[in-house]
DNA sequence: ATCTCTCCACTAGAGTTTCTATGGAAGACA
DNA sequence: TGTCTTCCATAGAAACTCTAGTGGAGAGAT
């Protein structure tokens, strides 16, 4: 497996609470379902280590952005599914806006054309 | 002056660096003058604090992208002049196609569409 | 001359997120 | 029984930015 580059780190910053949320959309999920969700939906550019992921969870659910609950997964394991809370549908919106604006800004400073 | 939305603390991450080095293509810039040409090209939507600029220069220069010289800003004023290093141009294509490429993986999670 | 404003550089300490590296429990299967 | 995979979880380190200051020096007004 390759050594993370110290930049894939950095821009990845506050992007994967955004994408938790974005994923449950789609339905509730267990934290291993929402990691392949993401790695797979970016074409496996992004990695989604467990060590960023249940602390991530966590901190969701400490806001009331999602909720969870106990059942089986589909390979029939103890799984803990978390949900979107109304809260959250609107903190994603928010991020979402949020995320637009400022990648938006930064590409206005990166200027759109070759540097070269 | 309103107070910082954690969601620009972090989403800003890892990209200053890359802006910095940016500014620097049009020509060498001391501190004051590089946090106001970041803040006027994102049309005032990002803001450079000192305290994430200076360290952020003593970086680059500790890694050998850009070099500095004390020299006289265009008001009078002692300034510590910045010039974009050669490896400092290979730096930043390399962050700018990072960006690029993290961007576009985040988007494809996110989707295009609305979410409601 | 002195005061005040602006420009310009710099630092310490706190806060947040992510990483690496573990540990552990439980079902599937040979 | 033993091993593989799935699934959850935590500790400690690393990195960057923030807040909140210090300090100096030129410019212009009084």
């Amino acid at each position: 497996m390759p050594k993370k580059d110290q930049s894939d780190i950095e821009m990845l910053r506050g992007t994967l609470d955004m994408m938790i949320l974005r994923t449950l959309v789609g339905g509730d999920a267990h934290g291993h379902t929402i990691a392949k969700i993401i790695e797979r939906g970016s074409e496996d550019v992004l990695e989604v280590e467990q060590g960023s992921l249940y602390p991530a969870l966590h901190r969701l659910e400490d806001r009331g952005w999602v909720s969870s609950y106990w059942g089986a997964s589909e390979n029939n394991r103890k799984a803990k599914f978390y949900r979107l809370t109304v809260a959250g549908k609107k903190q994603l919106l928010r991020e979402r806006d949020r995320w637009r604006q400022m990648t938006r800004a930064i590409g206005l400073v990166m200027g759109e054309e070759s540097l070269g």
